[in-house]
DNA sequence: TAATGGGGGTTTTTT
DNA sequence: ACCCCCATTA
């Protein structure tokens, strides 16, 4: 039943009816790829595949539980929740927690976000005595990411920072010590970052033993956005398949954007090299966008001097759409107010807010038009950038779930000491050192640490004591607790604590009795830390003011948290050169190559309207009413503007009489933007 | 000696 | 908005 024509086209039946061999769907924006997906699932299971059986790689989280729900919606029935699904990262993390053993790892050990991955690298730089050199190293969110890229891309540092940091090229020596240094104190604290999660599933998959049972363990393996897989990702993915040829890959080269990551569109491309009788299906018929809005998204990929494999070839009608539209602003603020504007004029036409986005190249590019929202009322949430997970207080709560599992977590103590009244770094450190033993290590029991508690405790300030003592009290399991109590026990001593560091107590305390609901089905409070740290709630859950229109919001968004959605009405916003593309990546082909990817997948977001904004000016925040003039993005060549309808700076200014935009509008300003170009 | 608050300079994208 | 550095204060 899945495979029924009436709901798949030939070559979506053809790839979800598909055999036992390796198989690779190219998929074009729109073409169908989640529902393609979505039925080889169910084929699958007709087929008699147990649910555990099949393994489900995504993106997200959110995506490996929508085609899940949706087979289940098909199918009717609940043992499709069973199938294994999930990001690299997390699947790494449960194969992990189960085989800690036997590739070496500590029971109970610890997830690193990306910040806190930066803190620990900045400690050991700081023990390294780098900093005092005459030459800085690189701060430490771009050590961190060098280290990254590194690891990822699997190239010599000494290439990779020649690449992205040539400025500091010549440190190389520093930076490999610290890095040294850092791998070593992961290790003696029994902690992993994101790459560690990748990097020990790859050797837990290559081990001649462990490695076979974990790809027996799967019958299928279905990738989901290939072109996005890093040769990490790969080597795990072969790895798992390496006796057995039952996997499907699926993605589109020309909505691969995370080369910044070690991603390669390459892997896709040439994915015969790692799967020996490859067959490949093309979905090129696209369902989602406005014959208009196809022109757009096919004449910026035609620019792309290398081409696509994916280019979207044929289109259905879309009702109710509107030529795409290229929107002239004085600046920023008469950007802001104009979505704002056109944004409300769709919402009369009947396009719900939720069925429409803003997107942007970079997280803060929001930042004046959220000011504009709130002012109007309008409700919005956004995606990227800042997370809730990333808020002070909930890593001050994480960091003692994860110390009730690994007393070892320096990084966790190091936190929460200096949440602690009168203590800072130094103290911090006093009292970690307090807590060792003859072997300098952190004992691993509980009872232990409590012993030592009292050499903490002469470290602290009176005030603190009290607070320490409730802490570490609540953070020592009692025996057979269910672990929600126990988070219930440790958010309540933990509340003094915020009560004190922060101005702004009271929400932030309410944060924390949501994150206690969350352990309600965990098995233990250091998997709940990890897999926050995963996976955390993609939104600020920002909501404007008293919401203008109950349950309905409109969508702000990052284009790389756009990746994989649709909205009936997008708006593009800062299409000026600099900001999208980047000026960060126009450094290189490549890096213009993967901005004109970022802004086809943001264009192919769109159903039935597309605008696009272009503000001509930009206030210099540093100088008071000193600018500078933007030009036009470099993707809007002469083909793409001949697709888009252009709407001139003073038309626009006209449509929008609020009463800021009344700023006056210099045609010299305009004049010399459009002339900037010429030389 | 260490904590804390103020001021100046920067800011890509994410698991 | 955030990070980093520096001056001031306990």
């Amino acid at each position: 039943m899945f495979a029924s024509r009436e709901v798949l086209n030939d070559r979506q039946h053809e790839a979800a009816n598909f055999g036992d061999g390796p198989l690779r769907v190219i998929a074009g924006p729109g073409t169908g790829k989640t529902t393609t997906l979505t039925s080889r699932v169910g084929v699958l299971l007709e087929r008699g595949v147990t649910p555990e059986r099949i393994l489900l790689l995504t993106f997200t989280r959110r995506s490996a539980r929508e085609i899940v729900s949706r087979v289940r919606a098909i199918r009717g029935s609940d043992q499709v929740r069973r199938v294994a699904g999930g990001t690299f990262h997390s699947v790494a993390h449960h194969t992990l927690r189960r085989h800690h053993a036997e590739v070496g790892l500590p029971d109970g050990f610890g997830v690193l976000d990306r910040g806190d991955a930066a803190d620990l690298m900045d400690l050991v730089r700081g023990e390294l005595g780098i900093v005092s050199r005459e030459r800085r190293l690189p701060k430490k969110a771009t050590l961190t990411a060098l280290y990254s890229r590194t690891v990822n891309t699997g190239m010599p540092l000494a290439d990779v920072m020649r690449e992205n940091t040539p400025w500091c090229a010549d440190s190389f020596e520093e930076v490999a010590s610290v890095f040294t240094a850092f791998m070593a104190r992961k290790r003696s604290l029994g902690l992993l970052d994101f790459d560690d999660l990748l990097l020990y599933w790859r050797v837990a998959v290559q081990d001649d033993i462990l490695g076979k049972e974990l790809g027996a363990a799967y019958d299928h393996i279905l990738v989901d956005e290939f072109q996005d897989v890093n040769l990490l990702q790969l080597d795990v993915l072969v790895g798992l398949r390496r006796f057995d040829p039952r996997c499907t890959i699926v993605g589109d080269d020309a909505q691969a954007i995370y080369g910044f990551r070690g991603a390669s569109a390459r892997f896709l491309l040439d994915a015969e090299n790692y799967f020996e009788g490859l067959t490949t299906v093309t979905l090129d018929v696209n369902y989602r966008s406005s014959a208009a809005i196809l022109n757009v998204a096919n004449a910026i990929a035609a620019d792309a001097p290398e081409g696509f494999c994916s280019v979207l070839r044929e289109q259905v009608r879309v009702v109710g759409a509107s030529q795409p539209l290229l929107v002239h602003c004085a600046d920023e603020r008469h950007q802001s107010e104009t979505v704002a504007d056109r944004v409300l004029e769709l919402y009369e036409q009947g396009v719900a807010l939720q069925k429409q986005a803003v997107l942007f190249r970079a997280a803060h590019h929001s930042a004046d038009l959220e000011i504009e929202l709130s002012r109007r009322r309008i409700p919005f949430v956004k995606y990227g950038g800042l997370r809730y997970l990333e808020a002070a207080h909930v890593k001050d709560l994480l960091a003692a779930f994860r110390l009730a599992d690994n007393p070892r977590d320096e990084m966790a103590w190091f936190r929460l000491f200096q949440l602690m009244p009168g203590v800072g770094p130094a103290k911090a450190r006093r009292a970690i050192n307090a807590l060792r033993d003859v072997d300098g290590k952190i004992p691993i029991s509980h009872r232990e640490i409590q012993q030592r508690w009292s050499g903490v405790l002469d470290v602290l300030s009176s005030d603190a004591r009290e607070m320490s003592l409730g802490l570490i009290e609540a953070m020592c399991q009692r025996e057979s607790e269910p672990v929600a109590l126990h988070a219930e026990r440790i958010r309540l001593a933990i509340a003094p604590l915020v009560t004190a560091s922060y101005d702004d107590a009271a929400p932030r305390l309410e944060d924390l009795g949501a994150l206690v609901l969350a352990c309600a089905d965990a098995k233990r409070l250091s998997d709940v830390a990890a897999e926050q740290a995963l996976e955390p709630p993609a939104s600020t859950g920002d909501l404007a003011g008293p919401p203008m229109i109950d349950e309905d919001w409109l969508v702000l968004s990052t284009v790389h948290s756009a990746k994989g959605l649709e909205f009936d009405a997008v708006h593009v916003i800062h299409a000026a050169d600099g900001n999208f593309p980047s000026d960060m990546s126009t450094g290189s082909p490549e890096g213009i190559e993967e901005e004109r990817r970022l802004f086809y997948v943001s264009i192919t977001r769109a159903r039935r309207n597309l605008a696009i904004y272009v503000p001509l000016r930009y206030h210099h925040h540093r100088v008071r009413d000193d600018h500078s003039w933007a030009q036009p993005s470099r993707f809007l060549s002469e083909s793409v503007r001949s697709t888009l309808e252009e709407v001139p700076l003073a038309s626009a200014s006209e449509q929008c009489p609020s009463p800021s935009a009344t700023a006056a509008i210099d045609g010299s300003d305009v004049v010399a933007a459009q002339l900037s170009k010429l030389w």
